[in-house]
DNA sequence: ATCCCGAAGC
DNA sequence: GCTTCAGGAT
């Protein structure tokens, strides 16, 4: 039947682009990790939580905080009611624990502004504090299933390889590679979510940084990357990374070691706050700047708890 | 050492 | 655009 339609059917050549999704969702399909909030498990809110949890953090840290979080606080309105000394206590070892207090001021604003139902538009979504482009695009994109092209670092590296053929540099998105991400994502809603999803996972667990496991990908017939031969691989990307051993996030991190998991209103003494760091100096001005974010309060004497 | 599903302040 | 925010895994 295929000869009955070969004269009168125009040679449309097929775009790349159907191709490299059906392959990459086939990839999804066999190998996306079995994240709690995946798959239609949770809400938005749910989502939004996993997605700040998620900033700067690897998954496997995230999963067992993001479950006992939404065990706690199941939605925005009961986090909206928890006492900062809580979230924080919650928020545990996760790292930038400003992320806490921007997510509980988060789940305030939606309790009180947008009835305890997260707004599934760009615009109040990244006017949310903690909610910048990427946040809001995932969530438009993995909780409200809405055809967005979401751009993290690893969906840029991703597709930068495959449909440029080069690395992705430092710093911020640039048009050209947002326009990219733009004519690449799959036309329907459906399709563009297992896109952006499955390109992310890709970028995770097979097209890494300085080693990507070529073989295993999806898309490597159609990798410009790979097709050149990997120039310049793990180059041009990476932004100077700040150390952290002897640094304010490590001195920062101490003390707010030293107060969680107390009961309400528990009190560190002066003289055990200035036994947390020897350098004095730096370590007032590690406590001005917790103070500073919220993450603690300095009472009259010179002790400190976490925040009501 | 480098990276991790970035955001916000400057 | 550049820097600062934690902390763990590899």
């Amino acid at each position: 039947m295929s000869e009955t339609f070969t004269r009168t059917a125009p040679p449309v050549p097929e775009p790349a682009e159907p191709e490299a999704y059906r392959l990459l969702a086939a990839w999804w399909r066999a190998n996306a990790r079995d994240l709690p909030w995946r798959f239609g498990r949770t809400t938005p809110w749910g989502i939004l939580v996993s997605e700040v949890m998620s900033q700067q953090t690897q998954m496997s840290r995230v999963v067992p905080y993001w479950t006992e979080w939404m065990a706690v606080w199941p939605d925005a309105a009961a986090l909206a009611r928890a006492s900062s000394a809580e979230v924080i206590t919650a928020w545990g070892r996760l790292g930038y624990p400003r992320r806490a207090l921007r997510l509980q001021e988060c789940a305030r604003r939606v309790t009180q502004e947008y009835d305890d139902r997260l707004p599934d538009d760009y615009q109040s979504l990244v006017d949310l504090p903690g909610v910048g482009d990427y946040t809001a695009s995932a969530v438009l994109s993995f909780a409200f299933g809405r055809r967005v092209a979401v751009i993290d670092t690893n969906i840029r590296r991703v597709l930068s390889r495959v449909f440029l053929g080069v690395e992705s540099h430092g710093g911020t998105a640039t048009p050209a590679e947002r326009k990219m991400a733009q004519e690449v994502l799959p036309v329907g809603e459906e399709e563009s979510v297992i896109w952006n999803q499955a390109v992310m996972e890709v970028g995770a667990l097979v097209c890494l940084p300085k080693a990507p496991r070529c073989e295993q990908c999806p898309l490597r017939g159609s990798c410009l990357f790979l097709k050149d031969g990997l120039p310049g691989l793990g180059q041009g990307r990476t932004r100077p990374r700040q150390g952290f051993k002897g640094t304010d996030r490590q001195v920062r991190g101490l003390i707010l070691a030293a107060l969680r998991g107390h009961p309400a209103g528990w009190v560190l003494d002066r003289g055990k706050v200035e036994g947390l760091w020897a350098d004095q100096a730096r370590l007032g001005a590690c406590l001005a700047s917790l103070d500073d974010d919220g993450l603690i309060e300095i009472l009259p004497g010179g002790s400190i708890r976490l925040p009501i």
